[in-house]
DNA sequence: TTGTAAGCGTTATCAT
DNA sequence: ATGATAACGCTTACAA
C-alpha cells in the first residue's frame, strides 16, 4: 500500500510538504504543489485514515446504532444521518443490534474501540449502565427515537404518545370499544408512550382499559403474530388492535390471515410507524407516521453541532410532529389523508387532534357495531 | 481516554504485558494476568482499533458497497453478510451507493482510505475503471448480485436468467403474449441476464419480442413508475408486465393504481425478488425469489476465506438457485407454493422448469385471453 | 516556503 | 516471564 513517504519522494519533497497539499494547509509553493498532486494522482495515493486519526485524535466517524436494520423505519432514518455527516465529510458506521440488549452492549464497546466522534443510538435503556460508559469517556451521544432513563442526554423523538392517541381516538371515533394494543417493551420510552396514549384516549371516551387487552412484546413481527394468537386464543373480546409498531403490524398481519380474518371486514387494525407503498396494496391501515428521515437528519445535525464546538448546554429534547395518515377505501380504489399532529403544552387537554372523516371512506355511516365474536 | 499504557501503569507491568494479556498471547504468569485484568476491568479499557490496526497492517473489517439500503433484498444480504462477519471476528461498513456510479467511485475511495481487509461489492460496471483500483492494492474482492465487466473476480450472484425464464414462462402459461419488460440498467449484469431470460421465454414459446415492451431504467420505483406511465401512454397493447425487481416493481403498482388499473384483473403482474410480508397482503404477485441471505453469507465466507490465507486460486463463480414464488388466490385467502429453479447445465434446454398451477388457484380453467386493451 | 523531529497507541522483535 | 525499543503512517511544533 503506498504511503505518504512514496508520494514524498516520488516528489522529491517531504512528508510534510505532501501532508501540506493533501490537507489544503496553505505555505506550499504552487509548483511545489503540482508536483505533489501528481505524483499523489500517479500513484492513487489515498492517505490512511487510521493513521491519520491515531494522530489527530478524531476520527470523522459517527456510530448510529439502531435495533433493526431490516425495517424501513429505521433504514429512513439511516439515510437522514447519512445525508447529514456527508454533508459535514464525516462517515457513518451502522450497527445493528437486532433488538437484543447484549449486542446494544456489544455495540457499544465496538464504536468505543473506534473511537467514533459521536454515538446515534435507539436505546434499551435495560442497560443503562452499559450505555454510561459513552458518558465516561465524554463521546457527544444523542439517543434517537427512545429517551435514556436517567440519563439527561440530547434525545430526537417522534410524537408517540400523541400519535396512539391520535390513532386510538380514530378507532373510538369508528365505534370501537374494545380496542387491544400490542407494544414494545417496557425498555423503550417509545413503546411506553404508545400504551399511555392509548390508554388517555380511552380514558377521555370513557371506556374502562381491560388489562387483559394490553400486551408488549419486543417490536418484532414474530413478536406481534405471537401475541395475536394469544389475544384471540383467550376468547376476548376486542374489535380493532392498535400495533405498536410496523414490525408488530405485520405480525398481527400475519396471524390474522392464518385465522382467516380479514380486515378491515372482521378485525381493524391501526399501527405505528409508516409501512412504504402500503397504501398501494393495503388501504385500509391506518397508521401514526412519524418523520424518520426528519429525525435522523435533525440527530444528525445535533451531534455534528456538539462536535463543532457548540457550547456544552443544557441538553435538547427535540419532538418532532407524527401525522396521523387516514386510509379508507372508496370503491375499488384506495385514499389516504394526512392529519399532522401538534402536541400544545399550554392547554389541559394538550391534544387537539382533527379527526376528519370524508364522506366517501367506506366506513361512513355504518361504524363497526362490535364486539365482534372471536373464534 | 484510557489506553494501554495507563493500564500498565496500574497493574505495575510494561505496556507489552498488557498486549499479551489483551491478545492472549501466552506467556503471562497467571498473577500477573489477573492483575493486568483487573486493571482493564477498572479502567473500563478498550484499545483503540486505530492504533492496533496501523501497527498490523489488518482492519479486521470488511466493507459491503451496495446500492440501496433502503430495499429489503440488500438489508437481507446485509444480514448474511454481517453474521459471517461477526462470527470471523470482523467488523463491517456499510456503504450505499443509492444506485449512483458516482458514489460507487466515492465509496470505493473510501474503503481504500479506511484500509479494510476485503470488499464485498453489488458493481456498475459502468465505472470498471475505478472498481480496478482495488484489483491494484490486492484488496481482495468479491462481487455479489452482478459480475464485472472485464475482471474475472470472485463472484456471488442468483440465477437472474432462469428467475426470468420462469416468471415469463409462467406469464405465457397464463396465456399472456403481450408481456412487458421493465428491467434494471444495461451496467448491471443481473438486469441483463433477466432480459435474456425474458428473451428466452419467448423464443420458446414462439412469441416475437417486440422492442417497445422492452424498458430499462434504475433499479428504483420512480423508474418503474414512470416507465409504466409510458408503457401506458404509448398505447401499447399488452397484458402483463415483469418488473425487473421488487423496487421497479413498487413503482409499477403504484403507477397502476393511478390509473386505475387492477391487478390481477386489469393487467398481471410479476417481478424479481421478494416484498417481505406480500405474500399477505397482494397474493397476486408472483416472484422470482433470490436467496438474498445465503447469497451475504456466502460472499462473506468466500471473502474470509481468502483472507485466511486460502491459496488465491482460479476465481469464484457461484449462482445460487432461484425460486419461483407463484402466487394466488383461493377464495378469500392467499395462497403460494415455491420451486426451486435448477440450472442443468448439460441439457440444450437448460431450465427444466416445472410451472405447476393448483387447481384451486383463481385463474385455472380461465386463462386470460389478451390483450386487455389498455387506455 | 520547506524540512526535521516527535509522538499518537499499539505490537513484533529482540533482549534479559 | 517480562521489558526496552522500534516501527506502523500521519500531522503538529518548531527550526531553518
Amino acid at each position: 500500500m503506498t504511503t505518504i513517504a512514496d508520494v514524498a519522494r516520488r516528489a522529491g519533497v517531504s512528508k510534510v510538504t505532501v501532508s501540506r497539499v493533501i490537507n489544503d494547509a496553505g505555505n506550499v509553493h504552487p509548483a511545489t504543489r503540482d508536483r505533489v498532486e501528481r505524483a499523489i494522482q500517479e500513484l492513487h495515493y489515498l492517505p490512511s485514515v487510521a493513521a491519520r486519526s491515531l494522530r489527530n485524535k478524531r476520527t470523522n466517524a459517527l456510530a448510529l446504532i439502531v435495533p433493526d436494520i431490516t425495517n424501513p423505519f429505521w433504514t429512513t432514518i439511516a439515510r437522514g444521518v447519512e445525508d447529514a455527516a456527508h454533508e459535514w465529510g464525516y462517515s457513518v458506521l451502522l450497527c445493528n443490534t437486532d433488538e437484543n440488549p447484549e449486542k446494544q452492549r456489544h455495540y457499544i464497546d465496538v464504536v468505543i474501540r473506534q473511537r467514533v466522534d459521536g454515538v446515534i443510538i435507539a436505546p434499551y435503556s435495560s442497560d443503562a449502565d452499559h450505555l454510561k460508559r459513552l458518558r465516561e469517556r465524554s463521546i457527544p451521544t444523542v439517543a434517537i427515537d427512545r429517551r435514556i432513563d436517567g440519563w439527561d442526554v440530547d434525545t430526537v423523538t417522534g410524537d408517540s404518545f400523541s400519535g396512539a392517541y391520535a390513532l386510538v381516538r380514530h378507532l373510538v371515533d369508528l365505534g370501537h370499544r374494545w380496542i387491544a394494543v400490542i407494544s414494545g417493551p417496557q425498555t423503550a420510552s417509545s413503546a411506553q408512550d404508545r400504551v399511555l396514549g392509548y390508554l388517555y384516549a380511552l380514558e377521555k371516551a370513557g371506556i374502562k382499559p381491560d388489562e387483559r387487552l394490553i400486551l408488549r412484546g419486543e417490536f418484532r413481527s414474530t413478536d406481534g403474530e405471537a401475541l395475536t394468537y394469544e389475544l384471540l386464543d383467550q376468547g376476548l373480546q376486542f374489535t380493532a388492535i392498535f400495533a405498536g409498531n410496523n414490525a408488530i403490524a405485520m405480525g398481527v398481519l400475519t396471524a390474522l390471515g392464518n385465522r382467516g380474518l380479514h380486515i378491515p371486514k372482521d378485525i381493524s387494525l391501526v399501527c405505528f410507524d409508516d409501512i412504504p407503498y402500503l397504501s398501494h396494496i393495503l388501504p385500509f391501515l391506518t397508521a401514526a407516521v412519524q418523520p424518520a428521515y426528519e429525525m435522523g437528519l435533525q440527530a444528525a445535525q445535533l451531534l455534528l453541532g456538539r462536535l463543532g464546538g457548540t457550547a456544552q448546554d443544557t441538553p435538547a429534547r427535540i419532538v418532532l410532529p407524527t401525522s396521523l395518515v387516514v386510509r379508507y377505501s372508496c370503491g375499488s380504489r384506495g385514499q389516504q389523508f394526512s392529519l399532522p399532529l401538534f402536541e400544545k403544552s399550554s392547554s389541559e387537554d394538550k391534544l387537539p387532534v382533527q379527526t376528519l372523516f370524508p364522506e366517501e371512506q367506506h366506513y361512513a355511516g355504518e361504524p363497526l357495531a362490535g364486539p365482534f365474536p372471536l373464534v
